[in-house]
DNA sequence: GAGATATATTTTATGTATAAACTATTTTTG
DNA sequence: CAAAAATAGTTTATACATAAAATATATCTC
C-alpha cells in the first residue's frame, strides 16, 4: 500500500479537500501500522494480522465462523483461510466443524492462543498510546467523532452489483 | 490487514481512548481503499499501489530515484523495485540509470504513463470526493488538522535501531 | 590509495491480500 | 421432491509487502 495520489494543478482547493484528508488519513494509518508492526515482531515474533485475528477470537469465546471473521477483519475468505491455517499450525487456534451445517468452520482460540494474546495485548494498547501521546482527551474524542461520520459517509457509496458496468451508458 | 485489537475489560475509558480512534482510523482507511481499488479494477484495470506510483512519477516531472519512491509511498525499496518491474512491462514507466553514479536508478513516467494517470486522476478524485460527500468543508479541515496533528505525535516515537533489545534491561 | 564504512538497489524467503473459479453443502421454489 | 439458487469455505493465480541478506558502487579515513 502506498501513498493515495492527487493532482493539484489549478482544481479549486475546496475541490481538493477530500483528497488531502485522504492522503492524511493514509499516511497516518501507515505510520502507526509501522509501530506497531516492528513492535510486534520484535517482542512477540508476531504481525499485525494475526494480532487482529486472535483479538477477535478472543472478544468471542464462543468461537466464530470463517464468514464472521473475513465480515469482521474487512478481508476476504481466502486471506482468512490462509491466516487461520498459520494459527492453527502454531498451536493459537483451533477448527471444528459445524453440527447442524457441515459448510460451517468454528474456530476459537485455543488455551494456549489465549495466553499469548493476552500478553500481547496490553503492550499493543501502550504503543498506541504512546503514538497518540501528544493529542488530548478532547482531540481524539473529536477524532473519534469525526471518523464516525466518515465511516457512515463511505457507508453510503452505491457499490453496484457486479456486471453492472453498462458500457453504452450516457 | 485488518482490524486492529482491544481487550475492553476493565480499562478505564480514556485508557481506551486511544485504542479505539485506532480502530476507526484503520478500519475507515480500509472502507475507503476497497471503494478505490473496486473502482481502479473495474474502470482502469489497474491497483492501488500502482496509481500511487504514477501519482508520484507524475509530481516529479524529473524523475525519482527508486529509495526516493519507496520513501514517499513509506515501503521497502524490494516492493518498489517489484512494483516499478511491472510497470515497466505494462510500458507506463522507464528506468535510466544515473551518469554520476552508477547505483542510482532514475524512474520516470513514460508519454503512456503520464497519458493513462491522467486519465485515471480525476476519476479518483471524484470517487474520493464521493466517499466523503457528507462531511461539510469544515468537519473536513478539522479531520485535516487532527491528522497533522497526530502524525506529529507518531513521528515522535522513538523508533530504536535495531539490535537495541537490551536483554538484560531493568 | 587501500580498507572500512556507507549508500542504493536487488534478491530471497515468506506472509498477507485480492479476485475468480471451484467444491460442497444447504435452502428455496416450482 | 428435483432443479435451481444461495451460502460457506477452499483453491488458484497473481500482486503486494516485509525483513534480511546480498551485490554493487561510492565515500570516508588513515
Amino acid at each position: 500500500m502506498n501513498d493515495p495520489a492527487t493532482i493539484e494543478a489549478g482544481i479549486p482547493d475546496d475541490q481538493l479537500l477530500p483528497l488531502r484528508v485522504w492522503l492524511a488519513l493514509f499516511s497516518s494509518v501507515k505510520q502507526i501500522e509501522a509501530v506497531v508492526r516492528t513492535n510486534l515482531r520484535e517482542s512477540f515474533g508476531s504481525t499485525l494480522p494475526r494480532f487482529d485475528l486472535l483479538s477477535q477470537l478472543y472478544r468471542s469465546p464462543g468461537g466464530l465462523t470463517m464468514g464472521e471473521i473475513s465480515a469482521r477483519l474487512m478481508v476476504t475468505n481466502g486471506n482468512v483461510t490462509g491466516l487461520i491455517g498459520r494459527l492453527v499450525d502454531e498451536g493459537l487456534v483451533d477448527r471444528l466443524q459445524d453440527e447442524d451445517d457441515r459448510r460451517i468452520q468454528w474456530v476459537r482460540l485455543t488455551p494456549k492462543g489465549n495466553k499469548v494474546f493476552s500478553s500481547m495485548a496490553p503492550a499493543n494498547q501502550a504503543w498506541v498510546t504512546e503514538a497518540m501521546a501528544e493529542l488530548s482527551e478532547g482531540e481524539l474524542r473529536q477524532l473519534q467523532s469525526l471518523l464516525g461520520k466518515l465511516k457512515a459517509s463511505v457507508a453510503k457509496v452505491p457499490k453496484r452489483p457486479r456486471g453492472d458496468e453498462d458500457p453504452s451508458a450516457e
